[in-house]
DNA sequence: CTTCGTGCAAAAGCTTTGCAATGCG
DNA sequence: CGCATTGCAAAGCTTTTGCACGAAG
């Protein structure tokens, strides 16, 4: 088990911590590509073989009530899993061909909140948007098929 | 059941029409709110009590395969429904307090996807969005109780 | 009359929960 | 040593599927 930056000083703040949560968070952190809780459970078995994907979602759910991890709902049925660093928002362009996550920054949308805002009185609060459409590799090779 | 406008155009499509059907489209063309399949199935129930579940979700595949229907995601585990008026594209604004919802038009996102596509060479393909914030109304409320 | 849709029941997929045993602090 | 967390097994919830019967065109 590789020491995690986050360990001692949730340790102070006198969270429990054991090796199952310490590897959680560990492959959720590590890995750029958003996973599901099952890939993650894949990704730990090798390390820790007894460990139960029960586990894995309530060490996901405790991670999220501190703050280190949060949901994320593409749409496709599963939520998937991303790492937060500290107070950081930000959103993702997902493409759907390949399927490749691009990350942006909240402030892409300061526009359209104004807007919004105006027009509807409505206040967007967006903890973290998964944006579908084609990424510009794949736009070449859709066009080139038809 | 009443006769709904598309049922002609529909059986002139060669598509086969039922009560069961025709029942599902009405009750999701004439509800404001956004229902789940169970919101749907709980509606017909009183007048054909011998409605499955099963039909329901088979009814909306179908609604959606002739486009007549689609389905949002708001992300609490469960899909709901919209009627989808002749090749309208638009999203909701979804109030997290009162569960209202504001129906917007494609057209605000235009500056936004403009602005991803000269950033990022992206290609937003937006089906439907559903984005979560506060209404002007909630908002009070929420200052009220701080 | 043929084909497709329905009802019913069972299964599938993701996530949660009860409980006794284990291990963290 | 006490209590939170784990593993295991079972249940929950939404959605899907198999199959024989029944209805649509």
């Amino acid at each position: 088990m590789e020491h995690l930056e986050e360990a001692t000083l949730l340790r102070q703040q006198g969270h429990r911590l054991t090796p199952q949560r310490l590897q959680v968070l560990q492959v959720v952190k590590s890995n750029a590509r958003h996973l599901t809780a099952e890939e993650i459970h894949a990704a730990i078995v090798p390390e820790q073989p007894y460990i139960d994907i029960a586990t894995v979602y309530r060490s996901l759910q405790w991670l999220q009530a501190v703050g280190l991890v949060a949901p994320i709902n593409i749409g496709d049925g599963r939520l998937r899993y991303e790492y937060r660093h500290r107070g950081d928002h930000h959103h993702h362009l997902i493409c759907q061909e390949c399927e490749q996550e691009t990350e942006i920054p909240d402030d892409v949308f300061a526009m359209l909140k104004t807007t919004i805002e105006e027009r509807y009185g409505f206040t967007i609060q967006l903890e973290h948007l998964a944006i579908p459409g084609h990424c510009a590799a794949c736009r070449v090779v859709m066009v080139q098929r038809s």
